[in-house]
DNA sequence: TAAAGTTATCCGAATACCGGACATATTAAT
DNA sequence: ATTAATATGTCCGGTATTCGGATAACTTTA
């Protein structure tokens, strides 16, 4: 009725190996136990069981000799850096970010849409001032909870945001100390302004952060860059500096991105 | 009968799946042709074409609007990020081999095995001397047509190693001005040796090369570090020391790698 | 305009996927 | 020890899906 619902075509036991894979994505790096699986994939547990025989066959799938938790796996891992050779963008950026986390002192990172998901594809600290933060490349979140997110909503359709926000709700809920109120203050912020700011919102509470679309040349966003920082560290003159720095590095991205190379 | 054929149990759709992207991953970064796929993959067209139309529909296959090309799609390189973040040689080689290549000025390799394919997971170079090489990250070739590889051959079984090379053969051939005589004697070179050494052979004939294992607690190589110089630019002594510098990268990123965490 | 080559679609037969039901560890509680 | 509770592993028959030969549509070359 009101869910879309619409994917009946793919084929089977492809769906189910995607789906397994991305739940898999999705835990945490130590991997993930069967049970666990059933409860955040919701497919039959004899399925998953008999799947994830398959996938261990193919080397897709790891399992933890002692523990017994499942992982994935150091093929599906080389099938990634031949996969990522292709979708270049983190590799772009690596210069123009790296230089950009050094002039700001911040740590800045690089994110991308995959589905219903968020997933961090790069990250990068100033050497001088290394701040630990909670992101590493590959971590995978639901779409919509980080400032990146924000970013990239403002740049997509709205039916599209309230798919997306609506597809998401239960998993958002489902993150401690999540404020709905203060969420749709920040989309809302966001699709006026045109980029993902927020000062004490959503999770961590004494963090501030910026966030910026790529856009490509259609104007449909592809990537995001963002940024954290102390609430307070930055007065609005210094978060006015802070934005225009990031708008320019995405800018100068999104140039590089879809320059046509000259013929060969 | 001599072939050992044991490989009756894995799903089906999945099995050609995998075929498919590894096909797809082993062509250029460019993407390949329906016909390309059947020439190299063995299956039938009709069975591509449906089951490239599947994984399409997933993200794991993009197709390029105008050229028609199959690619490895966005949604593989997001997952690749993540199974990535759970296989972390590259991230811990990092420092490591970045600071090999600029005390020897050469381009240093990191690669590792995948089924019968290597793949280079890792390229660090000099910043003073930017070295033009053909390898980079995301490459995969058949196991056995680098140094790397010889080098892992030196750790490996006999017997396993002639069952790769047996597979490969034909591969090898397709490469031009592949040489069978030098081949083998490389490889008789690097099991006698323990680490991998050529001087003109293979396939660039201007070029020499090293290339050490790193080895896991059971001495089961994972991955090997390799490097490349014109030859003659190193004289005994000078190679001597390379391949020390490039025996102590091996051992010290093996201890980090395989290292207990104290328990926290 | 024909011929060669490449891509897309049908569709019946055969297969291997599906998951409820059951059996077997493994851990926790009495 | 014994029971209870939880997690993991295995069977197996019905049926939905995959399989690929055959054919059609489309595109480039001669």
């Amino acid at each position: 009725m009101s869910t879309p619902e619409t994917s009946p075509q793919a084929a089977g036991s492809l769906n189910r190996a995607t789906i397994l894979l991305t739940t898999l994505a999705r835990g945490s790096r130590k991997g993930s136990t069967l049970t666990e699986l059933v409860k955040r994939s919701g497919l039959p547990r004899p399925t998953i069981h008999r799947v994830l025989d398959s996938l261990m066959e193919l080397g897709w799938v790891e399992r933890e000799p002692d523990s017994g938790r499942y992982n994935l796996g150091a093929d599906l891992a080389a099938l990634g850096y031949s996969a990522i050779a292709r979708h270049p963008i983190a590799r772009v950026a690596e210069t123009t970010l790296s230089a950009l986390a050094e002039s700001l002192r911040q740590v800045v990172y690089l994110g991308v849409r995959s589905g219903l998901d968020m997933v961090c594809i790069g990250r990068y600290e100033s050497p001088s001032q290394i701040q630990i933060g909670k992101g590493y490349v590959g971590l995978r979140g639901p779409f919509g909870m980080s400032l990146s997110c924000m970013a990239m909503f403002a740049h997509l359709p709205e039916a599209e945001v309230q798919d997306i926000i609506n597809a998401n709700m239960a998993r958002y809920h489902r993150i401690e100390g999540f404020d709905e109120q203060g969420f749709h203050r920040t989309v809302a912020d966001a699709m006026r302004n045109g980029y993902g700011t927020y000062d004490n919102i959503i999770l961590d509470r004494s963090t501030s952060g910026l966030a910026v679309a790529i856009l490509d040349p259609s104007g449909h966003p592809v990537a995001a860059i963002g940024t954290t920082y102390i609430t307070g560290w930055l007065d609005d003159a210094g978060k006015q500096r802070c934005l225009e720095q990031l708008q320019l590095a995405a800018s100068k991205l999104a140039q590089r991105l879809f320059m046509e190379l000259p013929a060969s």
